[in-house]
DNA sequence: GTCTATACTACGATAGAC
DNA sequence: GTCTATCGTAGTATAGAC
């Protein structure tokens, strides 16, 4: 279909270059129309960049809500359960950071974090945002700790090994590229992220029940 | 100067929209300047990208020499030095993090990591390599081990975490505007990363030794 | 709903004045 | 070493054919 061919080239191509860099001839042309069907679907450059925002938070908040099963009751009640659904959802993440879409998607979000406009905040109260809080949550009744700044530190440095494997995926491959394959490094990386997660989930566990 | 002055503008717009993005007379108008003098002193357009590749390369490594005194020989050879250097290491490069200067280069980096051109190259080999190849040394003599794929899969990850206070800032500032503010978020920030980068160098300390 | 045609602005490169 | 002038190309927006 023409606006999804439009919509996936448009978060390319502004992700690459911004709102200002990208051209809307060379969106169109990539997508084997003419300019003037970007102004009649979306009524100029500035509604493109937006529907493409728009795009990227309904197709995460959709991925998230089917695969993650965000509301499962379970996970939210016993420690042990929540435990594994956090690792669950980092490897899921992993998986996620690895594929074809999120190098699409990256570029995107990071510009929009750090060249902040209207975008961002379509992406992270419909998809980001509930991710994160959800973690909190789940980071909670693992520890058996009410929600305050240290949780959402951790949640934080947690999502931020995952989000590395985009957001420097340059360094990723020359430390990779040392010796052995990709696959190795990642599946390494899989690896120490579950053990460095169980040991924060442990100390902010002993933590809190010390301070008690 | 003139060239300092084309070259921080250069690196900011070239960060921001890409070598296609970008103008030269966005560039030298933001510079006071005509647009021919790029041509006088770069060659064109990308004699003026590639000389802002090497501007951020020499910057941070005359940093990281004079202030991260990578050299030190004590450090090298006692278990205890070696940790706190590291300890010391990814402190400084929090406050870096923070800064002004990674704001403008942190999206020049990151692109140049998501599509990969030949600058990329040039700040690696010149700055963030070496960085990156000096905390595997110093992990090594932390942990007693020699450096093999999984020492350097606990760079990256330890690394990871510092480098996201850039990329992935817009998340930071909302989770650390919930309550409480910047400050008190990247303290915390601080505090964790330090726990964690100690609790990593244990484990690998502990895991060769059993398996020896 | 998609195209062509047009108007106007901005782009990079270059030549040449000073 | 820095400027203005100019060329050919490519940018967005818009009006209107079909």
């Amino acid at each position: 279909m023409l606006q999804d061919r439009l919509i996936d080239i448009a978060i390319r191509e502004f992700g690459e270059k911004g709102l200002d860099g990208a051209s809307t001839r060379g969106i169109a042309g990539a997508a084997d129309t003419a300019m003037s069907s970007i102004t009649y679907h979306y009524g100029g450059k500035e509604g493109l960049y937006l529907a493409a925002a728009d795009h990227i938070a309904e197709q995460m908040s959709r991925e998230m809500l089917s695969l993650l099963d965000l509301e499962d009751p379970v996970a939210l009640a016993d420690a042990a359960a929540a435990r594994a659904k956090i690792h669950y959802i980092l490897c899921l993440l992993i998986d996620r950071m690895l594929g074809e879409k999120s190098a699409a998607w990256s570029m995107f979000i990071i510009r929009e974090q750090l060249l902040p406009g209207a975008a961002f905040d379509r992406i992270y109260d419909k998809a980001m945002g509930r991710l994160l809080g959800h973690l909190v949550d789940l980071v909670c009744v693992a520890t058996g700790v009410s929600a305050d700044a240290q949780i959402r530190v951790a949640v934080f440095l947690m999502t931020a090994q995952v989000f590395a494997l985009r957001s420097a995926r340059g360094v990723m491959l020359r430390l990779a590229g040392e010796d052995g394959t990709v696959e190795s490094f990642t599946n390494s990386l899989k690896h120490e992220i579950t053990l460095s997660t169980n040991a924060t989930l442990d100390r902010l566990t002993t933590d809190r029940q010390e301070t008690a």
